[in-house]
DNA sequence: CTGAAAGCGCTTACAG
DNA sequence: CTGAAAGCGCTTACAG
């Protein structure tokens, strides 16, 4: 400011209020000057001293677990379509799942002294962790940084989840009518709350229909597809008994539709796969993936949108949902009739 | 740390040593107080205020066009491979390929005093657009950033870039020796560097095989696989004298595996398709698509790696490249025996 | 409407 | 080895 302000001609008080656009008056013709001033030096505040000086940082820090997954990338996406437009830069950070890696995130953040921050990682059960990124953020908001989760976990703030209940329960309802009545299921880690509510729901769709899983038939792919490919053939070989199986997220579907290709099943007619998320890749696969379409696009605008609230001291609801709808593609058909003829190649 | 420093009875320059390891010598016993002291406060210093008085920020930026796409999100997973383990936070912005959202970006980032960038976006042929990044970023430069380039552009960085031409040429003649002499090309925005650069390259490798494309068979789908669908099928309505289709990216070769099943041709035996990048996604593909292999992880930390040696002012080449190899799945064979006689549905 | 001055939370010569 | 003080580039009461 000081160059802005030799060259202008006025005090470096002034230039500041004319680039803050100060409630703080400013004569025209001055403000006309500093302008131009910045104009010719091609002046670009130092973010540092602005956000040291008690304002804002017009920064964001976003925690997710992977941004090679398209499930969180999708979100950033989201997130991004409005925090562009609000003047915020995204700082994204993944954790990988990993515990400590994320609370050593959360700290670094709150030491950048981001306006807010994003959580959409987090639903990691490791015993304590909860509470030391919840001290971490807790501190953040002392700070004056506002908090909202994108996903389901334990800590206290404003979250916008999606509604994964009623989407499983429609596909639940799609696989009986279909016919089928004994089902595998393929579970993420065990520390993962995502993966916990989403079997829990599962659970509770087939108890309506008066099904019970066989826990045989219930078994952790880590929402890996690769881990996928192994688990369903292994369990194929030991056990055909089920005619359809339920996948946790996509990725482990898709990992599925390639295990059954290999094992000779075909899919729908000797097997139905099903998936959750609808990430963008499932429709090019073969055959398109009947799936519980989570959408996370519009899971990061409204999460953006909710911070933004925040930022601005509006009243925000303590917790919201986004629907997620059953997509039926054609990986999803009538049991073969006769189950029991099938065999592997 | 005036907190830590009253907690642990000494002077806030104390403080400040032991925080940052200073080589300014410090008793080993009044170390020991101060660590105890920030750990009982859960002391996390104020990174502006380190960054603003003279020391690094320990952010980086990174410029790319658009992060749900894997083969940036790849390239940005191998920066983090690098950056996090040496302690550098990461900004990740995405122009989605708009060149004054792109200038604007440089220049924020410039106010954020990262202490370096790494440009993997640009390339972006827009009149007056370089010479005007070029100045941000010599700007950056000016206040001590360090800049790397990891796409091929008219910006004078060190750079590291895919060396896609050998892969091109190996790709050309596996194409050639399976008898095919006619194809299609299907190319990415006029205005993109990437786009042109891999265009010369197939020609050149034609031209050594005595091939010259038919202009009528080349044309742009702007590297985006839905348009490729809309592009293929019109193509192959107008003429379908062509027996394989080279793609420029592998977004759009998976568009024409879609448009093909769609016409009623077998993919390869009616019809050859190739693309390059080798997205996580080609494998799963049916068929599983030949391609051309960007190790786009790889260029992450090499670039990574670059800008670190730069940060600490060791020698570093102009300019490097990363081998890409030719990748043969199962989307090309031999053209059919007569061409003529393949029709669509 | 304009300017001079204090202060944000650190780092780093400079004295001792 | 330790401390007092200047300074990083801004913002914002406080005077005028």
């Amino acid at each position: 400011v000081v160059d802005v302000a030799r060259e202008a001609g006025v005090s470096i008080g002034t230039v500041s209020r004319v680039l803050n656009n100060s409630p703080h008056p400013v004569n025209v013709a001055t403000r006309e000057r500093v302008l131009r001033a910045m104009a010719t030096l091609d002046f670009q505040p130092n973010a540092l001293a602005r956000g040291l000086s008690g304002g804002r940082t017009q920064t964001l820090g976003v925690v997710v677990h992977d941004i090679t997954d398209d499930y969180f990338n999708q979100i950033v996406r989201g997130i991004d379509d409005v925090a562009d437009p609000a003047g915020y830069l995204v700082m994204v950070l993944s954790s990988y799942r990993d515990a400590d890696k994320e609370l050593d995130y959360v700290r670094r953040l709150r030491g950048q002294r981001c306006d807010g921050i994003i959580f959409v990682g987090g639903g990691l059960q490791v015993s304590g962790h909860a509470a030391k990124v919840r001290k971490q953020l807790e501190a953040i908001e002392n700070d004056g940084g506002a908090v909202v989760m994108l996903a389901p976990n334990d800590l206290p703030w404003p979250s916008i989840v999606p509604d994964g209940e009623t989407g499983i329960r429609l596909l639940v309802d799609h696989l009986v009518s279909l016919g089928h009545h004994r089902f595998a299921m393929l579970t993420g880690p065990a520390h993962l709350r995502t993966s916990v509510d989403r079997a829990a729901a599962f659970e509770a769709a087939f108890r309506d229909h008066g099904i019970d899983l066989d826990p045989d038939l219930v078994i952790s792919a880590g929402f890996d597809r690769a881990r996928a490919v192994d688990v369903l053939t292994e369990l194929a070989h030991r056990d055909l008994s089920f005619t359809a199986v339920v996948c946790l997220n996509d990725q482990m579907a898709v990992g599925c539709l390639q295990a059954a290709k290999r094992l000779g099943l075909d899919v729908p007619t000797d097997l139905s796969v099903s998936g959750i998320d609808d990430l963008p890749v499932t429709e090019l696969l073969d055959p398109p993936l009947t799936t519980v379409r989570v959408p996370m696009r519009e899971l990061g605008r409204r999460g953006m949108q909710l911070l933004l609230d925040r930022l601005e001291r509006r009243d925000v609801p303590r917790s919201a949902t986004v629907p997620c709808d059953l997509i039926v593609r054609r990986s999803t058909a009538p049991p073969p009739p006769d189950p029991g003829t099938r065999s592997l190649t």
